[in-house]
DNA sequence: TATATTTACTTGCACATACAAACAAATAGA
DNA sequence: TCTATTTGTTTGTATGTGCAAGTAAATATA
C-alpha cells in the first residue's frame, strides 16, 4: 500500500511545485498566480460574468467574488451589474499591468518546460488536462 | 495566447478534482484528504519526523506542525520531542481508525480509475510523479 | 397574476496553507 | 571552551479557498 505512488500524491505534489513556480513569477507584481491568470482572463474576455470565470478556474462562485473584489479594491478590474449578473471589465490600470504579466505567464511556461522537456510537457499537459474535464464530467 | 491550454491551468483544474474526490471519500470520517494521508503515513512509519513528512506531502513545516497538532489534539496522533527533533506516533484511537482510512483510499483509487481507465491512470501518475520529482530537484 | 423554483452572486464563517520570525538544539570555527 | 552558524520545529500572522446560508432577479407553475 504505497500512498505516494498514486495519482492523488503525484498530482498534489505536482501541483504545489508549478503553483511556487508561477507565484515566484508574479510577486514582483504583487500578485499571486491566481490573481494575475484572473486579470489575463478578463483582459482576454471583457464583460466576462463570474460563473464563467468559475468554470475556467475551477473555483468556486464565493472565491471568484473574493478575488475579483481584490482586484477590483487593487483598480485592476471592475464590476458592471445588470438584473442579477455581473459583468467583469479590466481597467485602464489593469490594462498597464496586462503586459508585464504577460511576460510573467511566459516565463513560467518557459521555466518549467526547460525542466521537463518539450514534449514532455505537451503530452502531460494534454493528458491532465484531458483527465481533469473526465473527472468534471463524471462529476 | 491561450491560457487554459498549459500544465499550469490543467494541474489546477485535475488537483482541485482529485481533492474534492478525496474529501468526499473522508468526509464520514471528519477528516480532509491531508489529514486521512498524514494519519496513513504515520501508521506506516511510526516515528516520522515533520522534516521527512514535509517532504513526503510536499507541505511546509508550518503546515506540518499545525496538521500534526490538531490530529494529536484529536486523539489520533502523538508527538514525541527529543532535542530538536520530533517523532511522531499514532495512536491506539488512530490505529482503529486506520482500517477505515485505508478503505477510503481504496476507494478513491477505484473512482477516478474507473473515470480515467486503468491504462490512462498509470501512465499519468507516473508521469505527473516524474515531472512533481523533476521540478523538486531543479529546485 | 400570484406563488414557487431556479439561477447568479454575495456574505459569514471556518480552515488549510504559506511566509517570516522566533526559538532551541546541534554543529562548526575561533 | 566560547561564539557563530546551521538545522528542526513551532508561532504569529496573512490569505486563498470552500461550504452553507442569504439575497435578488428570472423563470416556471398554478
Amino acid at each position: 500500500m504505497n500512498f505516494t505512488e498514486s495519482l492523488y500524491f503525484s498530482s498534489n505534489a505536482l501541483n504545489r511545485q508549478l503553483n511556487a513556480m508561477a507565484d515566484e513569477v508574479f510577486r514582483n507584481m504583487g500578485l499571486t498566480s491566481s490573481y494575475a491568470f484572473l486579470i489575463m482572463i478578463v483582459s482576454h474576455q471583457p464583460g466576462i460574468q463570474p460563473m464563467e470565470l468559475s468554470k475556467k478556474l475551477q473555483l468556486t462562485p464565493s472565491t471568484i467574488t473574493r478575488l475579483v473584489e481584490k482586484m477590483e479594491y487593487r483598480g485592476y478590474l471592475e464590476r458592471r451589474s445588470q438584473g442579477r449578473s455581473t459583468h467583469i471589465h479590466i481597467t485602464d490600470q489593469g490594462q498597464q499591468l496586462y503586459s508585464k504579466l504577460e511576460q510573467g505567464w511566459r516565463n513560467l511556461q518557459q521555466s518549467y518546460t526547460a525542466v521537463l522537456g518539450e514534449r514532455y510537457t505537451e503530452v502531460l499537459t494534454k493528458m491532465t488536462a484531458k483527465a481533469a474535464e473526465q473527472l468534471n464530467e463524471s462529476h
